[in-house]
DNA sequence: GTCGGCAACTAATGCGCTTTAGCATCGAGT
DNA sequence: ACTCGATGCTAAAGCGCATTAGTTGCCGAC
């Protein structure tokens, strides 16, 4: 078995640059205390024997892990389609290369060992800032970090009300995204189309998200006269999204517009839809928040909510950066998605009227 | 600004139960000298500290970084609906989570950044070895990280030829997918429906799976006295599948059965023959390599290749822990993926025969 | 009764780096 | 001429752990 090669280290340079290690570590850490000509030789000399210095022995010395968490708590089942996450990885990843940072990543089953895994980290020195995903409602993730010292960005944002721009916590940023104003923009869609029921497929309740969706539907139905709204939480998986669409669809009046909290949701309540001999979009419009391409291949394709989800990503790492810069902690509002008209949601005058049925009231 | 707690060290431990470092280090890491006794009381003040050891201590002291990397090559672009890696990297995490290894993921653009991540992760330190996926023809990777001896796992398995259990380097194991078996049980599938016109939908032509597939899909029609069967390689993006399928419908004598080597393709290839007016699984039958929601969401569900990407997650993780084990590395060849019938495939009895021209010579 | 040998520990070293303290050297100021 | 203060460097300590080389105390063996 061939031995692997032995990493360069400062001691190496130092030897092969006839200086101490100490003037290597000044020189290529832009400190004072060497001259221009020996800085120049030494970086030589480290380019040249490929050095890149040892993350352990750096953290060691106090200079943090170079690394930042993200902890994704989904139960296995529920990892079906996810594009979001990928993308949303990718754009953090852009932002972090440019200080070379790591990303430590862990799927776990819930929120405690979402905790777990936190606590754990951060005693074994791994990480020096966190991407905290899926907020929710009287979350303990954000206590947990700030008494951990550990700074963190909540990636989505915690509670609605709280919009004051201040931080609770003195190293927790929040990226919010607007789902209020997002709501507000599909539903002035639909009402424009003349839908004035429509029906909410939301995810899981106890996040924060859900909840914002859920109470923008309702403040923005109040605002045109609207009542006859209504959400409906589930787990975000096909199944569940197929069966609330076919509990909605059961009332005695039924919606005639379906908004739905994920594209997998979208295209099951489509299934459904035609499995009952809806005609989509003349019986019934479909949106769904979050664009991908589940919703340009089904026929219709589905009206969506499109979001550039490697920029959220991208913010999201640099306020982190910020954050372990020693910058204060902020709360930032996300730009508002943009709603994508497709098949699934049609002008009046272009839907199929001569059923009459197709709209309510 | 609230100071972070100090994290607890050995020494603390130490302090607390009237003992030597060293004698912490052996209790902690069961090590013989010292009594039972003292062992249990250094656990209990370690448990009650909420201790646990730093890695970069660990790792600077010649432990290894307690972490293994994961580089995705995929151009933002493509990162469309992946629910394959999402899954994978949950099974990998079971499988390292039992000792308390890390996952540092990183997405980048091509292979050659992917080359130069190994590098840099060699050189700082940070990881103990590596799960390598996306294999390719003629990949530089397995001699990269041989050469700077990562030990490393190659998801999927290089080439079809090789299949002789003996490991070209001595560090780096490959965990193959059954694709020659899986595409002959699919060919098989298609043959006793009354399919003779097949055509294949491929992914990425460099990949090392994509030439396997495309060869068994010879290998097997030849084996049936197939002659008029395809492949046609694409990005995987519904965009390119939509268009394949389009090029393979156009064909004098089309196919009257297409397997694509994906669920998103597949979804975009059933798009373009309801367009086409082509009943489903009546006038063209279509398979999905890996299934996923999106297959169970069309109409008709499209039968899908099933495999449990948790677990193959898992064993790519245990083949990984053998080899940093110091264990020999292995060639070992994954399960055969399962296929599930679904509508899009139906036997010949249930399908239109009427029209007649269903079905090819 | 002495000594080898073992059990149970402590002291000390090193991993690669940052950082503080220290030490020459040299030019400028008085 | 001698000091002062930069300047450019070296020596050494320390981060938290593993590990190797002692060091003690005790028991059995001779």
């Amino acid at each position: 078995m061939r031995r692997s090669a032995r990493r360069p280290t400062i001691k190496d340079i130092a030897r092969r640059a006839g200086v101490s290690q100490s003037a290597v570590s000044f020189a290529l850490n832009d400190r004072p205390g060497v001259s221009p000509a020996t800085r120049e030789r030494v970086r030589r000399v480290a380019e040249q024997l490929g050095w890149q210095p040892s993350t352990a022995a750096r953290a060691l010395s106090g200079e943090g892990a170079a690394t930042v968490g993200l902890v994704l708590a989904r139960p296995a089942r529920t990892l079906g389609v996810e594009s979001f996450f990928l993308r949303l990885v990718s754009g953090v990843q852009e932002a972090l290369a440019e200080r070379r940072l790591g990303l430590l990543f862990q799927v776990v089953e819930d929120v405690a060992a979402e905790c777990e895994v936190y606590r754990r980290w951060w005693a074994e020195h791994r990480v020096d800032g966190l991407l905290v995903v899926d907020p929710r409602h009287a979350d303990a993730r954000p206590g947990l970090l700030d008494s951990l010292g550990l700074p963190a960005v909540i990636i989505g944002g915690l509670e609605s009300g709280s919009a004051d721009g201040a931080a609770e916590y003195p190293a927790i940023s929040e990226l919010r995204t607007d789902d209020a104003g997002a709501m507000a923009s599909i539903v002035d869609h639909l009402y424009q189309l003349g839908h004035r029921r429509i029906a909410h497929i939301a995810g899981l309740p106890e996040l924060a998200h859900t909840r914002r969706r859920t109470h923008s539907l309702r403040e923005a139905a109040g605002a045109l006269g609207l009542t006859e709204v209504r959400s409906v939480s589930t787990d975000y998986s096909d199944a569940q999204g197929a069966a609330a669409t076919r509990a909605v669809l059961d009332d005695a009046r039924p919606p005639t517009a379906i908004v739905y909290d994920n594209d997998v949701m979208a295209v099951a309540g489509l299934a459904v839809a035609t499995e009952r001999g809806l005609a989509v979009p003349g019986d019934l419009a479909i949106v769904a928040w979050d664009d991908s391409v589940l919703c340009r291949s089904t026929h219709p394709g589905l009206t969506a909510l499109v979001r550039d989800t490697g920029a959220f990503g991208r913010r999201a790492a640099t306020a982190l950066l910020a954050l372990l810069d020693g910058e204060p902690a902020v709360h930032v509002l996300d730009e508002r998605p943009r709603l994508t008209p497709r098949g699934s949601t049609v002008p009046l005058a272009a839907s199929r009227q001569a059923h009459g049925k197709a709209l309510g009231s």
